[in-house]
DNA sequence: CCTGCGCAGTAACAATGGTTACAGAAGGAT
DNA sequence: ATCCTTCTGTAACCATTGTTACTGCGCAGG
């Protein structure tokens, strides 16, 4: 845990956080589809995250759910907290896209630190930066484009995070990441092949010319 | 603006922030309708409200826009320093829902004063949590929630905030908030009418039994 | 008083996306 | 091989929302 920690850290925390952390953290390894963090878990802690992609979903009373966005290494979630702070009505999910390395932090340290040591502070503010504007893109695409676009948008960012241009989702994940239909997503796919920009398969797909 | 500022903060900030705030602050007092940031002003300051509303609104590239929530007296907007950081090829508005005062800070003391006072540190990480999680709830509604629904949440709210079941919008103005367009606003309004919820004026609405 | 403009009502139509239903292909298990 | 499950393709249909076009009303300014 110390060596991960100092690799992807070590040059924005103190050597004293560093300590701190490895005093009060949990190291946690979890592979591909993982389900992250349970409603029990929630409140008790921060990740940090060492390696591996984790996907953050938000979830309504009727199961609907909505991809906002990924989280990579060097990459916290405010949000973890924001959330379970305000009114439980809606959920958030998180579900490990990639094996993943992690630290969970309890949030009870998070008023000492953020006192403590400037490092912590920046860290968080510029998390919470990070969030919001990735929220607010989420928010752009549901509230102003189209499926089409929502879908290339979606196919460039999971190749983004996951470094592969090959996607390994059913047309049934990929609608239930944008919130659309099973059906829909086929349709729309199809028509992206025969534009020549991607190329499908069965249970995977490969990006060609987005 | 002395007494605004510690009537409205007097309690949650230490007595040597709320002079350094007069030090540097710029007060402002904004009609309805007044367009509060431009683009230039953008970047240097965090508005601390004192009285009336502001509305704040993402819009994109197309000059699409969509209400994200509105700023109540005591509320800041962290979001508008998230924002300038980020790419800028999409923006956000801020226009005064009611006549209001605020305070403008500059940018530049944020890290001094996060570093300074415990109160300062506290009140923005909270304004983060509070857009974070009101964020959500407009993503939840324009990912989840159907027109008619999303024009009764906005009906209330509107009233909410303004503490007015008289709500002076006309339908274009409606329907530039929700990102729709007016002839759709006026159909469901008429419906709304119908079912007895509300009573429709020329240049206003009357809420009844929302 | 008349005129013009902004606002609201309405109809007809288009487009997008969601739903249901069914068929067939791929691949694993026995 | 056979069976079974999962995934994909496709058609037909529906619901919601957006668009265009035209009407008439009310109010402000000349």
């Amino acid at each position: 845990m110390i060596q991960n920690l100092t690799e992807e850290y070590g040059n924005i925390f103190e050597p004293e956080l560093i300590n701190e952390i490895v005093q009060v953290g949990t190291f946690k390894e979890v592979p591909e589809g993982y389900k992250l963090i349970e409603i029990g878990d929630y409140l008790r802690g921060m990740p940090l995250l060492i390696s591996g992609v984790i996907k953050i979903l938000r979830e309504d009373e009727d199961g609907d759910e909505l991809l906002l966005y990924y989280l990579e290494k060097g990459d916290t979630c405010s949000m973890t907290m924001a959330c379970c702070i305000g009114d439980a009505k809606s959920e958030i999910r998180a579900i490990a896209e990639t094996d993943a390395k992690l630290i969970m932090v309890p949030i009870q340290k998070m008023e000492e630190w953020t006192t403590k040591y400037k490092s912590w502070r920046n860290f968080v503010f510029n998390s919470y930066h990070e969030r919001l504007n990735e929220l607010l893109s989420t928010l752009d695409s549901v509230a102003f484009q189209k499926m089409d676009e929502r879908l290339i948008g979606y196919l460039k960012e999971k190749a983004r995070v996951t470094k592969n241009d090959i996607i390994h989702s059913t047309h049934q994940d990929i609608a239930y990441d944008l919130h659309s239909s099973r059906v829909v997503i086929s349709r729309l796919l199809k028509k992206l092949e025969e534009m020549g920009k991607i190329k499908l398969h069965r249970n995977y797909l490969e990006l060609l010319d987005l």
